[in-house]
DNA sequence: TCACGATTTGAACGCTCGTTTAAACTGGTG
DNA sequence: CACCAGTTTAAACGAGCGTTCAAATCGTGA
């Protein structure tokens, strides 16, 4: 069920624990405010010697998130794979995404800094996070043109998704009450459960409010 | 109907322009990623100017926080105030916040780094931030307890509204072809669609899929 | 034990940036 | 014109950080 996601970054064990690191300082600190010393220090490691793993400073926000996205897209190709209704497919990609942002990749994904990359680089990581965003809207459309999905714009609505998911990260905290399967429920629950199309009375205009506190 | 925004902030017209300019510069590159230089430079000014108005770049920091939960717990207090049922309100406050956010505060609200604040300075913002929380979730849990929403984690589901919204600063482009009314109600439709109960047959188990593709 | 490539160290270098400060400028008032 | 508070400037400082590099250390096979 899980991926491999040591082999998908195509480097050595070493280079891993540094995307680790640098992720999880990259996150609480900004790309800028997190320093390459602080990156080294929580792996016992001179500052250094990151320099023989990686060139520069850019090339590890790089690679945390090509990593990331690989990850992703691995997940996304195997959901596309399957022969469900969309419903179905959107919640395994939201249940499994949630899963991978807090347990795999220490709440790291899409939130990192983009724009501190170069513009060659750039273009490389927007390309790959455009694949995956166009798996998601497509899998949204299907249920649209099925009549499953009640009409609506899907690239919106993708987006939608992909905020509310990466955002958790902005709020979790691993030593709280919610556990990351809870959390991937209730998201796929309200994310996933509101796109169903609505009988009639449920249009636009309201439904009586029947208030009974 | 909008706010005065000018007058929450507390300050100058000089140094509301330092705000927005601050802001700006804080959502491109982020807080430690943008130079005070960058944020002078923008208005004509020296950075040695910034001083006379600021004691500090974190306190700029600070200011700028303040002073969009400021606009925002205006907007909440406004809907609150109001008579109508729980999707109306949650309506609104989607539609106003998605306006605010990118035509007012230039796609700035909850996303500049929050933990470049010392814990002081901090603590009072996540204080601010907190009562706009509350003030979401109690919303959500009048139309949950009404039966007009189906049952789910209030506080769940308002986090999920919050980073839905608060993303979109993360690839929306003025110049590009959806304007804010658009994403506003393409936002509220599926944030707030999405919640209203549904018939029996629309439970866990999802409906036949009917693919007319 | 020796040799050699892989890995790590620690110190040093420049450069950027936040902040300070004294001096200069501005516009209005007596 | 002289005065003065409010505002702006230009230059300088000092600290922190990314990066480099020559030397030291490690691990392994002969």
């Amino acid at each position: 069920m899980f991926l491999d996601v040591a082999k998908l970054a195509g480097g050595s064990d070493r280079r891993i624990e540094i995307l680790k690191s640098a992720a999880a300082a990259f996150r609480r600190r900004g790309y800028h405010g997190a320093s390459v010393d602080e990156i080294a220090s929580a792996l016992d490691m001179t500052k250094g010697n990151l320099y023989y793993y990686f060139q520069n400073k850019e090339e590890i926000l790089f690679a945390c998130h090509d990593y990331s996205l690989d990850v992703l897209l691995t997940l996304m190709e195997q959901v596309r794979a399957e022969e469900s209704p969309p419903d179905d497919k959107l919640r395994k990609l939201i249940l499994a995404f949630v899963h991978m942002l807090l347990d795999e990749l220490q709440g790291t994904a899409l939130t990192l800094d983009l724009q501190a990359l170069s513009p060659l680089l750039l273009k490389r990581i927007i390309a790959k996070r455009d694949r995956f965003d166009r798996g998601l809207r497509e899998i949204i459309q299907q249920g649209i043109e099925s009549g499953l999905f009640r009409p609506g714009d899907a690239k919106l609505i993708g987006f939608a998704i992909m905020g509310a998911v990466n955002w958790i990260t902005k709020w979790f905290d691993p030593a709280g009450p919610m556990s990351s399967e809870a959390i991937g429920r209730g998201f796929a629950d309200y994310l996933v459960g509101g796109l169903f199309a609505l009988p009639a009375s449920y249009s636009a205009v309201s439904p009586g409010f029947n208030s009974n506190t």
